[in-house]
DNA sequence: CCCGTTACGGTTGAT
DNA sequence: AGATCAACCGTAACG
């Protein structure tokens, strides 16, 4: 409940079970494709290493900067749908094993191998469900019943791309349309910076360096919306997750945060928070919350508060070349 | 010094 | 409405 924020070893504002920002997980990601190293990547942003490190392994491994699912439950496998084959499989053969039962829900793709029932749960399901074919699961027909047409495979193949994320629609950004989460998984057109639209300018022309990265993890799934899928329409992204720091950022109705990554000029439109998020401690208004003031302006660059990035960036990677220079930097920001 | 890993105390959300 | 539970979080500390 106290969502207050508290402050690390270094000096950077987090809250206590929850998720960074997305505006920093970005940070990090985006420094570490310019060179800097996540020592420098740690202490310039004032988020722990283990965090960083956490971070960018992740993104490394599934080109993600977004946070896993947070909370629910893990999607049943045995949803009605899968009841309702294992029970017509036993009428139709009585005598059938359930593992036989088990390997016709594969075969005919009812399931696949990620949310194939195991043999116990359909022995479990003979037992209880089924004994008397009189009843069926109530319990969620309602929501997806009535379609034998087994749709599970759907949602899990997500899963190879995103192993846990789910995805929220980030605090800051492009609220991206149900649909993204389906399609494509890394186009390589963007870089990710464009994706989100940050600073653009900034690596454009002369960056070499960025991989185009896969920042499209916009789109991943969430474990949630797996089969019931409530709102069929949208549900990848938006619906179901307000998402964690939807809350920190308070976004209002949930689209303004896009600015804060952005560019972020400006700003004005929405105010604060009713209650303060912790985070905004990172900057003082909802802009700069994200590149803000804390952690380049002071420097060196000098050059765009605002759009700071593109000064840092350069000035980061120079210093991670003499080593010496380089806190120098972390300092300044200070 | 760097960084991967993990215990810990915490939050969330479906059931 | 409240309790459980399992997933995730970031920090701190260890190695």
């Amino acid at each position: 409940m106290d969502d207050s924020g508290l402050v690390n070893q270094l000096g950077g504002v987090f809250v206590n079970g929850r998720p960074l920002p997305n505006a920093i997980r970005l940070r990090i990601v985006e420094l570490a494709q310019l060179g800097i190293r996540p020592c420098d990547i740690s202490r310039q942003l004032r988020v722990s290493h283990g965090c960083v490190s956490k971070i960018l392994a992740r993104y490394n491994e599934t080109g993600s900067i977004l946070p896993g699912a947070i909370g629910g439950s893990k999607p049943r496998v045995t949803t009605p749908t899968v009841v309702k084959h294992i029970r017509t499989y036993k009428q139709r053969d009585p005598g059938i094993f359930a593992w036989e039962i088990r390997d016709r829900l594969l075969a005919d793709g009812v399931c696949d191998k990620f949310n194939l029932p195991s043999v116990s749960s359909i022995s479990r399901i003979l037992r209880n469900k089924i004994g008397n074919l009189s009843q069926q699961s109530q319990y969620e027909s309602g929501k997806q019943a009535p379609h034998p047409p087994p749709q599970p495979t759907l949602p899990y193949n997500h899963l190879y791309s995103y192993p846990t994320s789910k995805v929220p629609t980030p605090p800051g950004m492009p609220t991206l349309p149900g649909h993204m989460a389906m399609h494509r998984i890394w186009p390589s057109s963007h870089s990710v910076t464009d994706i989100l639209g940050i600073r653009s300018i900034t690596e454009q022309q002369s960056n070499p360096s960025f991989p185009s990265a896969k920042l499209e993890e916009w789109s991943a799934i969430n474990r949630t919306n797996f089969p019931p899928a409530s709102s069929p329409l949208v549900n990848g992204v938006d619906k179901p997750h307000l998402e964690p720091e939807a809350k920190y950022t308070q976004t209002p109705n949930g689209l303004p945060t896009v600015n804060s990554y952005v560019t972020a000029p400006s700003i004005p439109p929405y105010h604060p928070p009713t209650q303060v998020s912790p985070y905004m401690g990172y900057s003082a208004t909802t802009s700069a919350y994200v590149t803000g003031p804390t952690w380049q302006p002071a420097s060196g660059s000098a050059l765009s508060p605002h759009s700071c990035d593109i000064a840092t960036p350069l000035a980061f990677k120079s210093m991670s070349a003499n080593r010496d220079a380089i806190h120098p930097v972390a300092a300044s920001v200070l």
